[in-house]
DNA sequence: GCAGGGATTTTCT
DNA sequence: GAAAATCCCTGCG
């Protein structure tokens, strides 16, 4: 299996290392789309005011308590779907936010998936600078949520380590609370990431 | 390039 | 009944 979580790591290392680790996700026609982490989020396990697990375990969060390398698929504001990869100990409910690839494989595929779902074309760095796009973009859909990441249809593998004044720390996006810790991370200078300064 | 608002539905209080 | 780990289009400069 992939050593990128057999440590068990904790959300922060993970969110850390996943940078430059490789998302693949093959569709029932067998074509696979990939893409290269530019931008993760750590959610941890206690005193996490952001996180879906601060409030314990419930039906929609139920993955998020499995083992480190369990996929958390959720829906968001009604329309859109996130990607996680859970982490730390089973039952901890720690997990990173996948925020943002670099298409690598199959970009026709995925062109055309988030036109399908948008009703017009979008360009290449569009594809999946956002975690609701690249959900989209890949076809993640629920039912991959609380499978294993290590092999397909859905799975993550290590690449191109992303060397540490690379790699920007910074807030988390999108919430009410809890945003201001440094728990974001992105890969300088790539034109995929959703964060706009 | 930036700000503002609408779409849409599950989840939990 | 309100909030939610979002995305896209419009209007304006």
């Amino acid at each position: 299996m992939t050593a990128l979580w057999s440590d068990r790591p904790g959300a922060c290392v993970l969110a850390r290392r996943l940078l430059g680790a490789v998302l693949r996700c093959v569709d029932s026609d067998g074509r696979e789309a990939a893409g290269r982490v530019v931008e993760t989020e750590a959610y941890l396990a206690s005193g996490d005011p952001g996180s879906h697990s601060a409030a314990g375990r419930t039906r929609r969060n139920a993955s998020m308590f499995e083992a480190a390398g369990t996929a958390y698929v959720y829906r968001i504001y009604g329309m859109h779907h996130c990607f996680n990869v859970v982490s730390g100990d089973p039952g901890s409910g720690e997990a990173v936010l996948i925020r943002a690839l670099e298409p690598l494989v199959g970009l026709e595929r995925m062109a055309e998936r988030r036109a399908v779902a948008l009703g017009r074309p979008r360009a290449l760095r569009q594809l999946a600078s956002g975690p609701g796009k690249l959900v989209q973009a890949l076809g993640i859909e629920p039912a991959h949520d609380g499978r294993r990441l290590d092999s397909a249809p859905l799975w993550v593998e290590p690449g191109e380590p992303v060397p540490a004044h690379r790699v920007r720390v910074s807030r988390r996006i999108g919430l009410g609370r809890g945003a201001s810790l440094g728990l974001g991370f992105d890969v300088v200078g790539a034109p995929w990431i959703s964060r706009r300064w």
